[in-house]
DNA sequence: ACAATGTTTCGACACACAACGAAGCATTTT
DNA sequence: AAAATGCTTCGTTGTGTGTCGAAACATTGT
């Protein structure tokens, strides 16, 4: 005989798909109940191609997932509003003290404040400025340190001319994060700059945005 | 720049925690609110002491579990409401179909019906009696097969005087099963046998039962 | 027809982690 | 004081599984 109650093994089950990153974030961002395809859910978990298919068909057996097949394109979505709500009612447990609902997700994350960069991303990237000493902070203004200056240089911006600006580097605060981000001049061309060189994209008819594999592999190596 | 977005590392932990089944285990045997020490739980999910004891201390971090010490006891029960809504979230889309709330689970796993086993593992333990040849089902009555009746002899049971009684071994509808499990005067005896080796423990003020440990290793290599 | 793109399958590797024996600590009982 | 009980910590072992390279498959575009 054998035992092994059905009570427990199956919700350890679930909650073990859950319980890997790579497939939490995949899940993440398809709270909304839209449909993505495998690239994309690849690069919103930050993994390969190959990784990502063997996550979603785990998902698939897991039936927290469909599928639909359009053209090349395999576009995957939550298989109900249930798992969507098991996924929130964890969202409310986790170790993130702030509530905040799917759709305000993406905007917490990382959004444009006018034409800069803003929400946790922003916060996390004046951060890693300070902490690398390319920028130091001076009230509400921030001032590039020659090896800032030459950073952004490098990273392709005319800081000449925009230094002859008022608001060159304007200190910015952020509602969801409650701490300073870039603003000014220098926090659009370098916003603009990213969205260009595909780093960043802007998600449909909101002002979130979203990291892009390539983005976060950049973000990480330049700052 | 490191980038690690909490919003979604924050919901794999969470459900990591609750992705392993000893810890699903314990979970579920304190979803309803009640406080259980180290040992039981321990007993619940199968699982030696020391396991049990890591166990609870990563569900201690991870804020999903408190602990009172009384005397050489510590007792654990979920952190909040939210906890037991989060599992319960999770339980709706567990590959069990039938929704049942938290008080009725310890009744559909295992309860008495009149006086002998039912439940889910009632219907195991016929199921598995029926595939080692231990007993025959025919209509609404069981019969014996030889071997079976030398099994239950060793286990303890006078199946001499029990079988001179009418309603020998009854098949008995279960009701969240909609399945048979094993009534009558011989159900009585397995059941009355099991309760006094303390493989089954009486959950109190209901007809539920749960299976101690050495009832799991008992049932496993008996049966 | 051929190349390019999106996705999956196969195989190998490496890391994480659950499991338990042994030992230690704390509390209660005799 | 000594033994017993409940629980935890330490150290080791072994299994599971996430990862990606290489290759196959499918579809679309030129």
């Amino acid at each position: 005989m054998i035992l092994e109650s059905q009570f427990e093994t199956d919700l350890s089950s679930v909650a073990a798909l859950m319980g890997e990153p790579a497939r939490a974030a995949m899940l993440c961002a398809l709270m909304d109940g839209l449909a993505l395809p495998a690239g994309e859910l690849a690069e919103v978990a930050g993994v390969s191609p190959q990784t990502a298919s063997t996550h979603l068909q785990k998902l698939l057996e897991g039936k927290l997932l469909t599928v639909e097949s359009h053209g090349r394109h395999r576009y995957y979505r939550l298989s109900s509003a249930e798992v969507a709500a098991a996924l929130e009612a964890l969202m409310v447990i986790a170790p993130q003290p702030k509530k905040r609902n799917s759709s305000d997700t993406d905007l917490c994350f990382a959004r444009t404040c006018y034409d800069h960069l803003a929400g946790w991303l922003g916060v996390e990237f004046i951060k890693a400025l300070k902490e690398n000493n390319h920028i130091e902070q001076d009230g509400l203004q921030f001032n590039l340190t020659p090896t800032g200056w030459k950073k952004f240089e490098d990273f392709g911006l005319d800081l000449e001319t925009l230094i002859l600006q008022r608001n060159f580097a304007k200190a910015c605060l952020d509602w969801t994060e409650r701490k300073h981000h870039l603003g000014g001049v220098l926090g659009r061309a370098i916003t603009t700059k990213m969205l260009k060189l595909g780093w960043l994209a802007r998600l449909p008819e909101t002002r979130a945005l979203r990291v892009t594999e390539t983005g976060r592999l950049g973000l990480e190596k330049t700052f």
